[in-house]
DNA sequence: ACAAACCTAAACTATTCAGTTCACTTTGGG
DNA sequence: CCCAAAGTGAACTGAATAGTTTAGGTTTGT
């Protein structure tokens, strides 16, 4: 009923969880060490490592874990009734937000630099991340096309697009660390631009 | 008159490029031991620390080459006389099976991912990729819109979003090893849709 | 043929880190 | 109040790795 290799127990679980998150949010995957993560949780390497398998396993759960809170919390904010320009504003706004917190740049960084020797850690993160995210986005689109408000023949593309444009300017330098601050006026003229030229293509 | 740390001398220099290249584009920066690389460049460690100071601008030293490299051949395919759509369709093709080769995508991963404890890298690989990319637009885009033949306020805008279609979905996907072989048919309807969609709004 | 510049091989230093082990202590439910 | 499960801490194993040093070998131009 559980994964490949197991993660049970707890007492501390919780706390071994925040600590490693804190951790590997400040120094990543191969620069966190473990010794450092269970002084941060305030637990002994050996009840950590009576939860987890190996240290791969601890960042999956953390990965699994958040990319699902903030996927939900993500998706609260919009009102799916409003017009198109605006539920794909808040949308936007929402996430561009998200894709420019530290943690998920951090969170990108560290799944994408892995995904090399640590396959199925890149295939989790993007099938509870990147992909999740665009199969919410479609459903509302078949929603507003069916409504005839969007013209789009393949929705999936249609949020592909609108999430990468999402990404123009912005997230390229956050996750260089070119820039690291973003004003409301950056964010809000990188949302406009993305709904305007979404909207050209596929508004109705 | 050269970076705070010198990278001098020469005779194998050459092979060490080389050397460090391969095994760097293999194992990810952290993942690749100087010993290897020497053994791969078919020289002694003691040859490679007398052409570099450290491990890092040794990478520095790749990232910078490469770049600059992979830069110019992607933009000598591209006839920028002809029509907006074929100059695009031209450019993003080019671009996109760039974006997709191991080369481009190790380097990714691995410049993100060292931006954080190695903030140098981040900063000299934006400069030396997107950055120069998006500038080597812009100037066809102005000209263009003097031309007529685009309608585009803010260019550098234009640019990062075109440049941001032609990753949707197959990009995505790769950077996390999700996929890793790409047919022209794929490449293709990635890339028409990316020129329809900046056209649609920045068409003429 | 010769010397200066260049290169080599291998041993060495010093550090770091994942994961294990074990004798001992704490905790909470019955 | 007791005991079994859960946790502790500290030492330990084993392996890796960046960067240095040394003593000697090879290339190069002239």
């Amino acid at each position: 009923m559980n994964a490949p290799a197991a993660i049970r127990k707890g007492r501390k679980f919780d706390d071994v969880l925040a600590g490693a998150r804190t951790i590997f949010m400040r120094d990543g995957f191969e620069g966190a060490s473990v010794d450092d993560i269970a002084r941060a949780a305030g637990v002994s390497k050996a009840t950590l490592y009576s939860y987890f398998p190996d240290k791969r396993m601890l960042f999956m759960e953390i990965a699994r874990h958040e990319c699902n809170r903030m996927a939900e919390a993500t998706l609260e904010v919009v009102d799916f009734s409003a017009p198109p320009r605006e539920v794909m504003t808040t949308t936007a706004t929402s996430l561009l937000r998200f894709l420019l917190s530290d943690f998920s740049l951090q969170m990108f960084r560290i799944c994408a630099a892995e995904s090399g020797r640590f396959p199925e850690l890149g295939q989790a993160f993007y099938k509870s991340g990147p992909e999740m995210g665009r199969n919410r986005m479609v459903e509302y689109l078949k929603i507003a096309i069916a409504r005839g408000e969007l013209a789009a023949d393949d929705p999936d593309m249609m949020a592909e697009q609108f999430s990468e444009l999402c990404k123009a300017k912005l997230w390229t330098r956050a996750i260089f660390g070119v820039q690291t601050e973003f004003s409301d006026t950056e964010i809000n003229d990188v949302v406009s631009e993305a709904v305007e030229t979404t909207l050209a293509r596929y508004g109705a």
